[in-house]
Formats: C-alpha cells, structure tokens, sequence
DNA sequence: ACAAATTAGTTGCCATTGAAACCATGGTCA
DNA sequence: TGACCATGGTTTCAATGGCAACTAATTTGT
C-alpha cells in the first residue's frame, strides 16, 4: 500500500504539473496542427519549420533557419536536403564563405508556402479563440517567461552539470 | 526575391506561432527539469511519469497509467519494464483479469518517489513564480482550453480523415 | 605564412518511439 | 458450447532524431 499516496509534500499530481501539461498541450496542438498539412504536402513538422521561416526571411543559411527555428543542425540539414530533393528549395554557394550556402524557395516552394500559411494562420487564430479573451496576452506573457526561465536553467545545469 | 516575405496574409510569424511557442516551451522546460532528475536516478521522461503516478495512485494497471499519464500503451510497457528490472515497481496478477496486472511502487520505488516529488514541485514551483502573478491562472485556464479544443479538432480529423 | 582552433554542414550510428501485428484472455451472442 | 469480437499488454518493424565524428572552409595566433 502507498501509506497515503501523498500526504507528505504537498502531493505531486501529474495532471496540474505544469511542465507535464505544457508537453501534453503542445504535442496534442501539434499533432492536430500537422494532421492538417501533412496529408497535402507530405512534409513533417522540420520541413514545414524550414519552409515558413524561408518563407518568412526569403533567404538564409541554414544555421540561420535553425537558430530560429530552434532546431537542431542535422534536423535542418535533413529538412532542407528532402525540400531541396523536392524542388521546394535552392541552394546557392555563397562565394564570400563556401561552408555556408544561401537558401530560399524555388516558385513551387513559393506556392506551397502561400498555400500553407494562410491555413496556418486560421488554425492559430481559432485555437487562440478558444482562450478566453482576458487570458490572451497573459497567455503570451507566460510562454515567454517560462522559455526565457527554463533556458536558463538548462544552460546552467549544462555548464555546471558536465565540469571539464 | 521573396516579394515581401509576408504582406499578403496577416505575415506568419514563427517565432510568434503559438504552435510553434508551445513546442519550444515544452520542450525547453521539460529538458531543463528532466536534466535534474536524470542524472539522479537515470530515468528517462516515460519512467518518471510511471513513477510518479504510481506514487500518485498507489496501484493500478499499465493501461490507466497511459490514459493518465498520456502515454501509448508501447511506451508504459517498455518503461514499466525497465522500471521492474530495477525493483522500482512490481506487477500483481489480477485474479479476475489475467490480461490485465496491478502494477504498484517498491519500497525502493517509493523511496525514490519520495525524494523525487519534492524537488519536482520546487521546480514547478520556481518556474510558475517567473510568471507574472496575475498571469498564472489565466495560463493554467488557457492551457486546458488549448488542450481540449486541439484533442477536438485532432478526433474529428482522424475520424472525418481517414473514412472506412 | 602556417599550425591550430573554429565553424557550416553532412553522415554514421544508436536510442527512442509509434504503428501494426501479435498473443493471451475475456466477453458476446446465437 | 463454440465461433466471433474486444481488450490488455508485448514485440516487431520502420521512421525519426540527437550525438559524435567527419569534411571542407575560414579564422586566429604567432
């Protein structure tokens, strides 16, 4: 038996644990999110990420799109080597620095993007609906407290976690 | 040229795309604390979660932990495995109900519990004081709007989506 | 000018994960 | 009772993703 299950320290209930709840939400509206685009265009979440921050910017290299698309290197590598087998996105040599190279959308990816936004968009805007008006911008406020919070925490950990 | 990358439809941000935000959110978060109890105890996301809904609940089956803990019935199993080899739960037959066990904490499973639960509510502790006090139960309401209006929209999509 | 360190990007490898198939048990209904 | 369906849980398989090693190009320090 669990002597009492939690009674001790002020009982740890997964359900309103937030860092569990902020998982749950984002995979659910993610999940939802990409039901929508992936049976059109046959892409997964890096894919769709790089071609709206190409969209977004126009051009950029990829350590660029990863930084603002918080994504790892070999995710943004293999997002844009699938685009570009696909003739979504082009590649040119930048010829000041030949690690980097320049990418954007060819016009199909062009199309694609603009199909694709506007949908986006309205998914946002009617989940964003479902809030009530009075806790929007709290809500905004929120997300960007707790991103700035745990990043910093994380960076910590990782600098004086892994000393050496 | 990407004409203006974002002039005709409301411009798409992703940096401001609450999808978007609520992945990045989640995911810093939950690397942050997952980074203070994996060191700890070497215990990935999935054994936590077990965990500390057994510690939660005492004893029940793997089923009512996935549905709990908002796992696929794959991953409970596998981290209910793991959890056994290391004498951190047991399984109990169900007289009644052979396909079925009641799974429940050892006394070393709970002693890890225990020392586990109070630095997780610190940590959720310290994370929502970063959010504005007027801000907090307004996300705590937006999340379980968000959370309930995407589990609509991602069930009729399946259902409506997939025909036959 | 050149060795050493750094950086952009790719690739090989391995762990994690979900879908689907599977096994064993239990329920249904004819 | 016995053929069917449903359910809890495990396993197999393929895809995904991150780490670390690598290549190629650039920067730094002497």
């Amino acid at each position: 038996m669990p002597a009492q299950p939690g009674t001790a320290d002020a009982a740890l209930k997964l359900e309103e644990f937030l860092p569990y709840r902020l998982n749950v939400c984002a995979n659910i509206v993610s999940t939802a999110l990409s039901r929508i685009y992936a049976e059109h265009y046959s892409i997964g979440v890096p894919e769709w990420r790089v071609l709206v921050t190409l969209g977004q910017f126009g051009m950029m290299t990829a350590k660029a799109i990863g930084i603002h698309s918080h994504m790892h290197k070999t995710k943004v590598s293999r997002a844009v080597a699938m685009l570009e087998r696909r003739k979504l996105v082009v590649r040119r040599a930048n010829r000041d620095d030949l690690r980097e190279a320049f990418l954007s959308l060819t016009p199909a990816g062009r199309d694609i993007y603009s199909d694709l936004a506007p949908s986006a968009l309205e998914f946002a805007r009617q989940l964003m609906e479902t809030v009530e008006p009075a806790d929007r911008a709290a809500l905004g406020r929120a997300l960007n407290k707790l991103i700035e919070h745990a990043a910093q925490i994380a960076s910590d950990i990782a600098k004086g976690g892994k000393p050496g």
